[in-house]
RNA sequence: CGGGGAUUAGCGCAGUUGGCUAGCGCGCAUCGUUCGGGACGAUGAGGUCGGCGGUUCAAAUCCGCCAUCCCCGACCA
C-alpha cells in the first residue's frame, strides 16, 4: 500500500476531550473515527488490526472444534420472552418498533437466537458435543460509554456457545476454552489474568474473566503474585495486602484492569425454558448442558493500545500490526530503489506458493513530505518494523523495530530474510 | 440517572462590561525553495459561532429550554 493512497490522516493534535490513551492514539493515528459516544468506524489501518485480531480468534476457536456461523442482530421480542429476558434486559437492549409495530430489539447477546436454531437440528446425544461461534457487532445501550474502544454501545464480540450431554463434558471443554483464550490474548500481545468472578444470574459457580492490567481499566481485581490466583474485587473476601487464600505464601495486590473476555457455565438455564433437549443413549430425553464464552476483539484492540504505546505513538505486537513493515523513503534520489524493493516485497505469485512470491504487507511512505513528518507518522502509526531508505542508510536499508528492541542495517537483498526471521 | 466541564472552519483554540466585514495555529489548494525527527516564504479557499426561543437599535457575547461530547459516580448478561 502506497501511503499517498491510504485513506485516513494522522492528526498532530489529540481530539478534544479524549483522555484515554487508546482513544487519543487510535484517533490521531487515523485508525478509528468516532460517530457518537461509544460508536466507532474503523478506517483502513484500524480495520486491518481488528481483522487480524478476529482471525487469531477464529484460528483458536476453530482449533477448539468451533464452527463459525453468523446470526442476525435484529431480533423479535417473542424470542426473548421465552426466557423472560425481554424485560430483564430492557435497560441494556435497544428495543423499538419494527414494521407494523412488531416489537424488535438489537441483540445484546445471542443465547436465545442460537438455542432457537440448535433446537431445530439437535435431537440425539450423537449430535453432541457441539461448539458454535460467531464474530459480530453487539449492541448494548450502556448508560455511559467511555474510554474509546473500551466501553462502547456497538462493539465487536466473538461469542462461542458449547452444548454438552453432561456436566463433566462441559467442565472438560471449559478448561480447554480457558487455554484457547489465553492463547488468543498472548498472540495479541496481552498478558491476561484468569480471574474468578461472579457467575451472575447464570450459575452459583464462579465465571472466569480474562483481565488485562491497565490503569484505564474499569475493573479492580485482587491478584496473587505467587500462585496466579486472582479474583474480581466484587467477590473477593480479602483486602489489598492480605495473604493469598490459595497458596498462603504471597500477598494479594489490588490492580486496575480491563475485562477482555468472560466465560460462563450456563448449565440448563437456557435449554430448560427453551426446551433444548436431546435423546440420550439410554433413550431418555434430557436437557442440554451449555456454556458460553465471550471475547471482544474491539476491546482487545483498545487494550493493546492502552498497554503498548510510548510518548511517540502506538507499538503494535507483530501478530496484529496493520502492516508487516513501514517502508520510509527519506531521500528522493533513491526513489527508484525504494520502489523496486516495495514491489519485490509485496509481490505475491499469481500461482501462490512460488518461491518468488513474497506477499509481505508493506506500507510504503512515498509521500511528498519532509523526512521529519514521515518519521513522526511512522512512530505514531506504530507498525512493528520500520524500513528506512535515506541518505544516511547509504545504499542499504536501515531497520528499526518499533518497540526499540533492535535496529541496524541490511542490504536491499537481505530485507526479505529480515522479515522472514521476524514473522515466520 | 446524579455531579462537574465543554460546544466558534476538517482538527486544536482565541474572541463576552453586547457594537463596523468573527480571528489564530494545524490541515487543505497553487507556486517556489527545502528534505534523517512534525521545514520556510508567498497567495488562496473554507464559518447558518451546537439548535430553538427570548431581551435589545444591535447577540458568538445576556437570559431560558433542548441536544451532543468528555470526566467522576451509579450501572455493567
Amino acid at each position: 500500500m502506497k501511503q499517498s493512497k491510504l485513506f485516513g490522516k494522522t492528526l498532530r493534535e489529540a481530539p478534544k476531550d479524549e483522555v484515554s490513551a487508546n482513544a487519543i492514539l487510535l484517533s490521531r493515528a487515523g485508525f478509528i473515527h468516532k460517530l457518537m459516544a461509544g460508536v466507532y468506524s474503523y478506517l483502513p489501518l484500524g480495520f486491518r488490526v481488528l481483522d487480524k485480531i478476529k482471525n487469531i480468534v477464529r484460528e483458536e476457536m476453530n482449533a477448539l472444534g468451533g464452527q463459525e456461523i453468523l446470526m442476525p442482530a435484529l431480533t423479535p421480542k417473542e424470542l426473548w420472552q421465552e426466557t423472560g429476558r425481554w424485560e430483564k434486559l430492557k435497560e441494556i437492549m435497544f428495543q423499538f418498533a419494527g414494521a407494523g409495530d412488531q416489537a424488535v430489539g438489537l441483540a445484546a447477546t445471542h443465547e436465545e437466537v442460537l438455542v432457537n436454531i440448535v433446537r431445530r437440528y439437535l435431537s440425539s446425544y450423537r449430535d453432541l458435543p457441539l461448539y458454535l461461534y460467531q464474530i459480530q457487532d453487539k449492541f448494548r445501550n450502556e448508560p455511559r460509554a467511555k474510554s474509546g474502544l473500551l466501553r462502547g454501545r456497538e462493539f465487536s464480540m466473538k461469542d462461542l456457545y458449547s452444548f454438552h450431554e453432561n456436566q463433566a463434558d462441559l467442565d472438560n471443554f471449559y478448561q480447554q476454552a480457558i487455554g484457547a483464550y489465553q492463547k488468543v490474548f498472548e498472540r495479541c500481545g496481552l498478558i491476561s489474568i484468569v480471574t474468578e468472578a461472579s457467575g451472575g444470574a447464570f450459575t452459583t459457580e464462579y465465571s472466569h474473566e480474562f483481565q488485562v492490567a491497565t490503569p484505564y481499566g474499569e475493573d479492580e481485581i485482587m491478584v496473587c503474585s505467587g500462585c496466579g490466583f486472582a479474583q474480581n474485587r466484587e467477590i473477593c473476601a480479602f483486602n489489598d495486602g492480605a495473604k493469598c487464600p490459595s497458596c498462603a505464601k504471597a500477598k494479594l495486590a489490588q490492580t486496575k484492569s480491563i475485562e477482555v473476555g468472560n466465560i460462563f457455565k450456563l448449565g440448563t438455564i437456557y435449554s430448560k425454558p427453551m426446551q433444548l433437549t436431546f435423546t440420550g443413549a439410554d433413550g431418555k430425553e434430557k436437557e442440554v448442558i451449555m456454556g458460553c464464552y465471550g471475547l471482544g476483539p474491539s476491546r482487545v484492540m483498545g487494550s493493546v493500545a492502552e498497554v503498548h504505546h510510548d510518548k511517540d505513538g502506538l507499538i503494535w505486537p507483530k501478530e496484529i500490526t496493520p502492516f508487516h513493515a513501514h517502508l520510509l523513503l527519506l531521500d528522493n534520489k533513491q526513489a527508484g530503489a525504494a520502489d523496486k524493493l516495495y514491489r519485490e516485497l509485496t509481490f505475491a505469485s499469481a500461482k501462490g506458493g512460488s518461491a518468488s512470491g513474497r506477499g509481505w504487507e508493506i506500507l510504503f511512505d512515498e509521500r511528498v513530505e519532509s523526512s521529519g513528518a514521515k518519521l513522526k507518522d511512522a512512530d505514531l502509526i506504530g507498525i512493528s518494523l520500520q524500513l528506512i531508505i535515506g541518505a544516511k542508510s547509504a545504499g542499504a536499508v536501515e531497520y528499526r523495530f518499533r518497540d526499540k528492541s533492535e535496529n541496524g542495517k541490511v542490504n536491499f537483498s537481505e530485507v526479505d530474510q529480515l522479515l522472514k526471521k521476524f514473522y515466520r
